[in-house]
DNA sequence: AAAAATTATGCAAGCGCTTACATCATTTTT
DNA sequence: AAAAATGATGTAAGCGCTTGCATAATTTTT
């Protein structure tokens, strides 16, 4: 397959494939970023040398030259979590199959770490930039924008935030599951929420809820909102809780899945009857959603989607050097059984 | 913060921040690479410069001139199985401690597509690489041998491969797990295996299981045995025909937690009692496992621990010119309620 | 305090590509 | 078939850094 084996040379060069073809180094270039302006004669020796050689061009040194890597960034909470993990996936597949490289990096969270994890990004000269939601320091944001890098938010769409966004309007799906809730009768409502500091798609999620609530002359006290992260343990924790320090709760409002896992569970634990005495939702629809037992109403967010979408708009605007246009991606509320009509209504 | 805002001027180079600091270029890069042998005035007016001007080092042209970039790479066949994503992530967030940046590609479980993201790995120029299992085309390993990129493999630990492995002995685990189900009196056992063509984990596991079964006088038949995809669905699915098509089956031995979410709920579904009715075990210990109802019995594997030691070995490797040592991760049976005795027995 | 040893810094030649521009080859036009 | 137009390739000057070596500055030794 490769030369390198037998000669225990340094790896080729693009000089080293051109004197094999006979042609300049231009020439080897121009076979890669402008294939229709070579001979096919020439392309073929250029081809086979490469071939012959087992040559792979130096990206660095490509960038360096052409003052533009073909790499694009993103910045995730965590791919821990299932909903970033899928859309990145997504986001690279379709990247990767134009050629660019994806170059992820978690913040876990930490704003922080998002600015440094940034910085990174830019260090390695990333054409365009993936964000997770509208909550940032400012230093990141100037960042940013001192370098002019094409960037766009994901998986938030603010109505009140001008920057390029493709995500889920968090505040109105918080409020269509709300309203569901509401459909089915039920009155004494609890809350589990992610974290919110820091994170914009918790809070509105949640905010969403309580409006809708409030809206129905439901006002939800502080002792029924218990704020969770996300983890099982700590979920089924905070939910015994919530239900221990309420009485009469038969719904609980979870504002993402991994919560509501653990809510459900621990309710299975505390002998109540999903949803005949206790209805729970959840927020993202993971895969794990529907095999739960009962399986569980949620918010389908089409994550994949997303990251697709943002992979396309992304790479637009940064060849075509347009701003990246903002694209809300619809939900749809998924109703399965652990969402039932309120007991005794 | 940054004062590129106000002019209009390109990004601040080396030069940039050399003149304004009143030193050379050299300098400027002895003052991040070795920061020791720089006076402290001067250091202190040259990061005076980096911070007034912004400037953030061109990644690309250091790994160029450096002739080695701070980047290790990692196939994995995809994020969206949460071993991967978390194993991963906690391989990334040790590497970025060290300053090292981690490039993910995906391979979707495909060869084909290991082999191109390899490939364009090299082309970044990575330091060194992870690689997921013992599988794979002998092209990768000629590809990556003749550009003499240390490597590992990981998630695997195989006796008789004798690469560099980071990773668990499958076969044993299954062969534990296995045990475990035979001390509870099974009889009649049927396994949901993942797909196992070109995945070690998968085959391993199973043959673990397989050769437990075996040696114990128990032959499970081809019928016994249903390959099935990653999937909750699909699995849910496979355990309804695994169960109509062979008659009093009180055991399933599941090849990872996913199938066995999928199992779990289609027993459910079935009106099964689980575990009186029917056992069922899973493997890696993926969150959910213990949030299932019954929660899963399951062989946790330290899948960031992994991560962890795949990056602290792997830098250890690039770093010092050696090659990377194989380790062999512990596994650890996890019992939980799916897996009882053996009804009857 | 001069000499020797030790640091700190600068100089300048690349690293492996890309890309204007120039040149040479081929086709098309007249 | 020569001229004009078009196409294919080469030349060479960088891209923004690093680093071996030379030199200058400082500290230590005698």
């Amino acid at each position: 397959m490769s030369s390198l084996d037998k000669t225990n040379q340094a790896r080729p060069r693009a000089k080293d494939v051109a004197e094999l073809a006979g042609v300049s180094t231009a020439t080897v270039s121009r076979y890669y970023s402008e294939p229709s302006r070579i001979r096919k004669a020439t392309a073929d020796r250029i081809g086979q040398a490469i071939k012959t050689l087992g040559y792979v061009p130096d990206l660095n040194a490509k960038a360096l030259a052409s003052r533009r890597a073909d790499v694009i960034g993103a910045v995730v909470p965590t791919l821990e979590n299932a909903i970033f993990a899928e859309g990145i996936e997504a986001m690279q597949a379709w990247l990767n199959e134009r050629n660019i490289t994806l170059l992820v990096a978690s913040s876990n969270y930490n704003p922080d770490r998002e600015y440094q994890q940034v910085e990174r990004l830019i260090a390695h000269g990333v054409a365009g930039l993936l964000l997770i939601g509208t909550v940032r320091h400012d230093m990141t944001r100037q960042l940013i924008d001192s370098y002019k890098v094409p960037y766009c938010l994901s998986w938030c769409f603010r109505a009140t935030c001008n920057e390029p966004q493709i995500g889920f309007d968090n505040y109105a799906a918080g409020y269509a599951m709300g309203e569901e809730i509401l459909k089915r009768g039920h009155k004494s409502i609890g809350i589990l929420s992610g974290v919110r500091d820091w994170n914009d798609r918790a809070t509105d999620r949640v905010q969403g809820a309580l409006d809708v609530f409030a809206h129905h002359g439901l006002s939800v006290p502080e002792s029924r909102l218990i704020e969770v992260p996300y983890n099982h343990e700590l979920s089924a924790q905070a939910m015994e809780r919530l239900y221990r320090e309420n009485s009469g709760i038969t719904a609980i409002f979870c504002a993402n899945d991994v919560v509501a896992a653990g809510a459900l569970r621990q309710a299975h634990t505390l002998g109540l009857r999903v949803p005949e005495d206790l209805s729970i939702t959840g927020f993202d629809d993971i895969a794990m959603a529907q095999v739960m037992t009962p399986a569980l109403t949620t918010v389908r967010l089409g994550h994949k989607h997303m990251g697709e979408v943002a992979g396309e708009q992304l790479l637009r605007a940064v060849e075509q050097g347009v701003p990246v246009s903002s694209l809300k991606i619809p939900y749809h509320i998924q109703i399965r059984d652990s969402l039932g009509q309120c007991p005794g209504a």
